[in-house]
Order: C-alpha cells, then sequence, then structure tokens
DNA sequence: CGTTAGCACTCTAACTCCACGAGTGACACA
DNA sequence: TGTGTCACTCGTGGAGTTAGAGTGCTAACG
C-alpha cells in the first residue's frame, strides 16, 4: 500500500478529481460516475478520461467501486489523503463561533462539571447532526481550595475535597484507628494550611518530599495528615466520558442494519475501548481525525471521529469530538470541534 | 368495546384457546392459525371449530388477523385479559431466587445508590433478555444521620448530609450573610442534636412546628438553623432512572425500524414522560402491566412494561421493571421484576 | 344446535424473468 | 496524451407466477 501522502499523486487534475469526487460522495451519498464527475470537477475533460483517472486512483487504493458498473467510492485510505492534504478547512465564521460560545457559556455560571460537559455534548451533538463526545476533565490537575474530615464510623472517614472551580467531591476512606473529632479537624487544618492552592498530586507529593526532608520533626500528626491526603486523593480517577445524540447515528449507515447497530451501542456502553481511543487523542494537540476502522474498534465501521483536546493553558484536561459517519462533511465539523474545545477550555479557565 | 374481563368469555373452552393462541403467538411470533391451534390447545376439536371460536375473539376485539388470510394475532385487549385473568404466576422457583439475591448482594455492601441502582438494572437486563428499568430511590424519606456546613465563599455555604444508609450528598446553599466558622458549627451541631436519625423532610417539618408551639424562646440560632435545613433538604427531588439493556431492544420490534428504535430512544433520554409513566406505577402495590399503548407513550409502539415497586416496610422507595416487546414471556418477567423488588427491599432495609 | 368436512377464495412470500440505466474497460483514432 | 465509441456488466425495479397457509361459508352429521 502506498503512502497516503499526498506525494502519491503528483499530478494537480488528480488531486482535483479526488477532491471533487469525495465532496460529490460526501454530498450524495452514492457511487459517482465519470460523466456527473467530468461535469461536476469544473475541469473541461472528458468521461472517458475521468475513467483513466479513475483507474490509477484505484490503483493507488484511494477510490474503489462496489461492483463492476457502479462508479467509484473513495476509500478510507482515500479520505485520509482528503483530510490530510486536500481539504481547506476555514475556521469557524465569526457569527458561528459566537453563537456557540453564547450557547455554551449560558449555561457555565452554575452547576457542576457534570452539567457543564454533558451541556457540551448536547450542543455538539445538535449543531452537527451527529454524535457529540466530550470527557470529564481530568482531575488530577484540579486545585485544591479546602479540605475537610468527617467521622462516619469508628474506621470510616468521610473526606470532602472542594477544588478550586468550586466542584465538590466525597470520598469515604478506611483508617487503622479511630479518630476523634477534634484530631480531624487538626488534620485538615494542617493540610489546608500545607496544600490549599496547590494541585492534589502535586501538593501532596511536595508534602512527602518535605517530609523526607526535615526528617527530624516528623510528628504523628504530619504522618497522619499524608496518609489521609494520600487516601483522599486516590479516587476513582479512571475517566469518564459523556456521549450524546447517539440516536443521530442510527439510519446513518448506509444500509444501517440493527446488528451493527447494537453491535456499536454496546460498545459505547462498555467505556473501556472508547476511553482508550480517547486517551490516544490527548497527545497530540489540536484537531484529530480518526477515520473507519483506523480507531482500532471493530465496531466502528463505517464511522469516524473527530476530536480535539480542550485544557486550560497548555494544561489538557480531557477530550471532546464528535462521531459520524465516515461519509460526514469534514470541514464544517472539524470547525465545529476546534471552535468548541476552545471556548470549553476557555470556560474552564475562568472557572479557576 | 367490550369490558375486557374473563366474564366477557363465558365458556372455558375460548379462554383455553385464547390462552394457547398467545402463548404460541409468544412462543413462535407468528400468527396462529386454526390447525396449529387446534393441535397445540390439546382440546379434541377440528380446525373448523375453532375457526369459529376465533371470529367470535375477533368480535370481541381480542384477537384480530393481519390480513385476510394468515392466522390470528392477539391485540392489546387480548393480552390485556390474557396476563389480567388467564396468566398463572408460579413465583421464582427457590434456587432461580437465591441466584438474583446472591448476584444483587455481592454487590450492595459497598458503593453508592447510585451503583446498586444501576447494577440492579444490569441485572433485570442480563436475566430477561430485555431493558431494565429501576428509579433512584427517593431520598424524601431517606433518614439523616449527620449534617455539616463549609463555608465556601462570602455567602456561600456547602451543606453535607451524611445520611443513615450511609449516603453523602453536597448541596451548595445561597446564604444572606457571611456566617463564622463556630456560627456554621453550632448550627450543625443544633441540627445534629435535634434531627439526627429522623427523615428529612418530617424532621424539618416537626422543627417548624416546634418552633410555633414555643414562640417565646426563639433565638436567631434556631431561626438560622432551620432556613438553612430548609435550604440544604430542597435538593433536585426530580426524580431520576437508570435504564440498562436498550440494545437489547433493536431487532425486537418485529420488523424493527430504525425510525421507531429512534424515536424510542429519544424517548428514553428525554426521561420526562418515562418518569411520568413510572409515578403512576408508583401508587399500585404489586406487579403492574402497561401493555403498548396503554402507557400512554407514543413511541412504545409494540412494547410492554412490567413494573413493581420497591421500598422498606411499606414505605416506597421506588420502582423498577422491565421493557419488553408486548409479545413477552409475561409469567417469567413478572416473576423475576416482582422478586426483584422485594430483595432490592430488603436490601436498602438492611442498609439503614 | 353445536361440530365437522369440504371447497372456493385470498393473501403473502419467494422466485423468475426482463428491460433499463448507469457505468465500466478496451481500443482505435486525433 | 486525450477522446469518442462500443460491447459488456451489474444492480434495480416491476410484472408475472407459484406454493402454501389460512380463511369464510355452506352443507352435512350426530
Amino acid at each position: 500500500m502506498v503512502n497516503p501522502t499526498v506525494e502519491s499523486l503528483p499530478d494537480e487534475r488528480s488531486q482535483r478529481l479526488l477532491k471533487t469526487l469525495i465532496e460529490d460522495y460526501i454530498r450524495e451519498g452514492r457511487p459517482v460516475g465519470s460523466r456527473n464527475l467530468a461535469r461536476s470537477s469544473g475541469l473541461n475533460v472528458s468521461p472517458a478520461t475521468v475513467r483513466n483517472v479513475m483507474a490509477d486512483l484505484e490503483e493507488h487504493g484511494l477510490v474503489c467501486a462496489p461492483h463492476t458498473s457502479a462508479g467509484r467510492v473513495p476509500t478510507e485510505l482515500g479520505y485520509r489523503l482528503f483530510v490530510d492534504s486536500l481539504l481547506r478547512i476555514r475556521p469557524l465564521e465569526e457569527d458561528d463561533f459566537a453563537d456557540l460560545r453564547e450557547r455554551l457559556q449560558q449555561r457555565s455560571g452554575s452547576g457542576t462539571h457534570q452539567d457543564l460537559i454533558q451541556h457540551t455534548s448536547d450542543l455538539l451533538s445538535g449543531v452537527t447532526r451527529f454524535a457529540g463526545l466530550v470527557t470529564l476533565p481530568r482531575r488530577a490537575h484540579a486545585r485544591l481550595h479546602q479540605i475537610e474530615f468527617l467521622p462516619l464510623s469508628e474506621r470510616r472517614v468521610l473526606a470532602i475535597l472542594v477544588l478550586a472551580d468550586g466542584e465538590v467531591e466525597n470520598r469515604v476512606i478506611e483508617v487503622e484507628r479511630a479518630y476523634r473529632d477534634h484530631e480531624l479537624t487538626q488534620l485538615a487544618n494542617y493540610l489546608n494550611a500545607h496544600c490549599a492552592g496547590e494541585e492534589l498530586e502535586t501538593g501532596v507529593r511536595r508534602l512527602v518530599a518535605e517530609m523526607k526532608a526535615v526528617r527530624a520533626d516528623i510528628d504523628q500528626l504530619m504522618l497522619d495528615a499524608i496518609e489521609m491526603a494520600e487516601k483522599a486523593i486516590a479516587g476513582d480517577d479512571d475517566g469518564d466520558y459523556v456521549l450524546a445524540g447517539q440516536t443521530n447515528l442510527m439510519g446513518i449507515r448506509d444500509l444501517a442494519s440493527m446488528d451493527r447497530m447494537k453491535e456499536l451501542f454496546e460498545a459505547f456502553n462498555e467505556k473501556r475501548e472508547m476511553l482508550d481511543l480517547l486517551e490516544r487523542c490527548e497527545q497530540s494537540e489540536g484537531v484529530r481525525i480518526f477515520i473507519g476502522r483506523e480507531s482500532g474498534m471493530e465496531a466502528f465501521g463505517d464511522l469516524s471521529l473527530v476530536t480535539a483536546t480542550y485544557g486550560r493553558e497548555g494544561d489538557d484536561l480531557g477530550v471532546l469530538g464528535v462521531i459520524g459517519p465516515t461519509r460526514m462533511p469534514y470541514d464544517r465539523v472539524i470547525s465545529v470541534v476546534d471552535a468548541t474545545a476552545k471556548i470549553l477550555g476557555s470556560v474552564f479557565n475562568r472557572r479557576d
């Protein structure tokens, strides 16, 4: 298989034809034949010429014909080359961008992260008419505002983490011995004095480091405080995501069979595989696109995924994106995903 | 339309035939003809006789023929009469019951309500191979174990409700003036002393009543405490439910079209209509069955809903059930739903 | 009078046949 | 190298056919 760069198609005309072919196919959804392609490409060539070019493209693995006497359809490789080299994405119109920001911010003031994420996912789904997808922001980088401990029973303590952005989290932790009320208050005071304003993980890690440094005057209080803190922040940071508008995917897959749909929805429910996939996105800046099976998910058949990371100031918080048919209007979806990521990032920025 | 009681079918034989017809249809899924019905009914009658009976049943609106020369299919009215009068439900085998209990309890120890409910829903879905449905337990009747207040900022206080069953809830409440730490502690102490162990609503209501009674020695502390408490418990008690195994419904609806499926899934996502429906179930004891459009939901086409309330000691906490094709094995589903409700109720009972 | 056998009729599902249109590959020619 | 042409292929959709299942009706039977 040829490396799918634009170099594999040296001549301008082939590129032009592939581009219009894919655009036409995205628009119409049926294999496009040489006559139509010749016309809509704007090139002044005959269908026969187009057929020759098509034969070349087919050899490069960029298009294929579903059967002998049908038009051509782009392959995954074709799409790949299309989005990588042929597609000109213009950023969202200023109006649309403002509209998007408006609709996202109107919910950003109040409510939990969960609400905001849900709303963002709905928004992505609503605007694109495909499925929207947003991971919950990673908490590891959340800054601690305050921590409190509440005795629940003999050996169980409730830790309450208030984060800088207003989120509150409860963790029930098991402890070795019974603590008295004032002890817990003391522990909390100690931690609040030493870790407030810091990121959860680094805060605790710094404490441990300090402890080792001044080994001399370690007292039981500090030891307990650190142990508590470690237990409290060691929450289920396994990640999760919110999916919206799955139903938009129904009836998409060209002759969408129930079985494949079922398989897909079950994959969404499992979440594990999806999270793996999304994690892979987190590593790259900007918009990332998985076409069809490139995602590595079997159930993804004719679906593609367009993602971007969102975060504040270079610090990634999570991933958002859109799942739609491989045959989707990439330019628009890409702009929307990109813009939404930027807006969501700025919302988190402001919250902090 | 005739009242669908067993009285409308005075003779034994008609009932017997309707029963076998529905059983056969549930098993096979195709219209059943007179020859087959005559045989499988066990009655020693000829197909011709059966045809005569069928004509009667059709007149009563209990069965209908999809087209002239097909067998008969039960109508919604037919199913109604079937489940109301014809169906003998034997309670679950002791083994199956124990198995169910086992599988539910293995998760009951740890975890939040949400986890338990999710698991129950999964269980219902897994055992019946249809969609499981469980509402979150109403909190109004939850008993308070402890309440604490944490200052967040000038005018915002975080209320932490620890309930008797180990659930913890956070509420951010807006207050009129800034409270100092020790004031909040005092308020919490007051409330803990006076309301612990009581149900949220009754506790506060009793406080208000007491306050009115001893109008004389009301001090500001009490006033503030009550106001706080009212704000704290006035949470979003709008209810919610957990649905599992929706995918089991795909491919059910006889020639399941994507469009109807989509409509249905969207109804599930809306939740509002579903919650209305479930609320109606809460009023009756025991198992309740909605057949097809009886539910009042358009999207429910050929689906039926079997529900039961779960709770502790006559005190309803919520509703659970199974959504499946109208053509479902009611005896089994009913037993499973009934048993699950009982088991879940006892789990909550023990937690308390 | 209820039950049964027989019969003509109806409807569906599955199959074949066929014609049409869209599109292709190959080849010869400018 | 590009173009026009021609024979060929393939999927689609409609028409016609058949087989099977099942019905309603009627007349006969106990």
